[in-house]
DNA sequence: TATTGTTATACTCTATAACTATA
DNA sequence: TATAGTTATAGAGTATAACAATA
């Protein structure tokens, strides 16, 4: 008879945190992206800098990219469209010319005030699926993973 | 005086979970992609795919590509270079023509043997990081949300 | 020299849809 | 009709590096 490998039934795949972190955000992003371009035509993206500035205020662009992830060149060229579309300014800082503070225009913060609801609709579907202890605990989880996933490499 | 606009801060934009969750998720994929182009050259999705054989056997193409998330053009091609690389094989199903039976040769075994234990040392290491409570507790929650992250809207 | 931000290039991944072959 | 898989195309995101302006 033929054998097959074996499959490794006493630890799972689907126990491999980065295999389900991966699958998850796969939906998650799908979903966001969907539902972004039929409450307003925007890109996960650019929402996710019109989503910064709208919470936080006014920032730095080095920030914003650094803070939240996104890549130095798409930033630059999303930023590129936003400030042509008139969502946002960009200015000078006035004591460092090289970096660049970043601003909602009134369009932009209405752009924002219309798609914050139904983002935060969606938000409470996900956190309110959860106790409180367990969203306490997947923060905390989501604190100590972070660091980790900046580590070079896990040579012995 | 100029007035800035509101800064959120009584529900921080970090406290969002799908922001969290894409800022960790962008820097583990970066660290994935880092880590198996050193120890194998494989890209993430390839790895993705053999992994899944690798743990579980003998599967089907349309189960890796449901179950492990990946679009399913993205999944084809790769298919096509591991097939033409000679890390799997794909052979129609005898009861239906149309599903195909991915199994990995001899070379994709040695290739899953040898990557397997650089992706478990980062593997031990994330999840080392945590309690025994705080795993089951993430697991629970991501068991949660990804039945949600499939739901199409939130309209009220 | 180092940092902020821009630009270019190449690559990976995703979404959509048309297509085939089987069922 | 419906499903498994392929292919094409366009768009979104990522990695890398070269570059200009400023510090």
């Amino acid at each position: 008879m033929t054998r097959e490998p074996p499959a490794y039934d006493d630890l799972p795949l689907t126990q491999f945190i980065t295999f389900r972190l991966a699958r998850l955000q796969a939906r998650l992003n799908a979903q966001a992206a969907r539902i972004l371009k039929d409450a307003s035509g925007l890109s996960l993206t650019q929402w996710r800098i019109i989503a910064w500035l709208g919470w936080r205020g006014p920032t730095r662009a080095s920030d914003i990219s650094r803070l939240a992830q996104i890549d130095k060149g798409l930033f630059s060229r999303k930023l590129k469209t936003l400030v042509a579309q008139g969502v946002l300014t960009s200015e000078p800082d006035k004591t460092d010319q090289r970096q660049h503070m970043l601003r909602l225009t009134a369009e932009g913060t209405r752009l924002f005030e219309t798609t914050l609801p139904v983002m935060q609709r969606r938000q409470r579907a996900l956190t309110g699926a959860l106790t409180p202890e367990e969203l306490t605990t997947f923060f905390a989880v989501l604190d100590k993973l972070e660091p980790l996933a900046d580590i070079e490499t896990f040579d012995p």
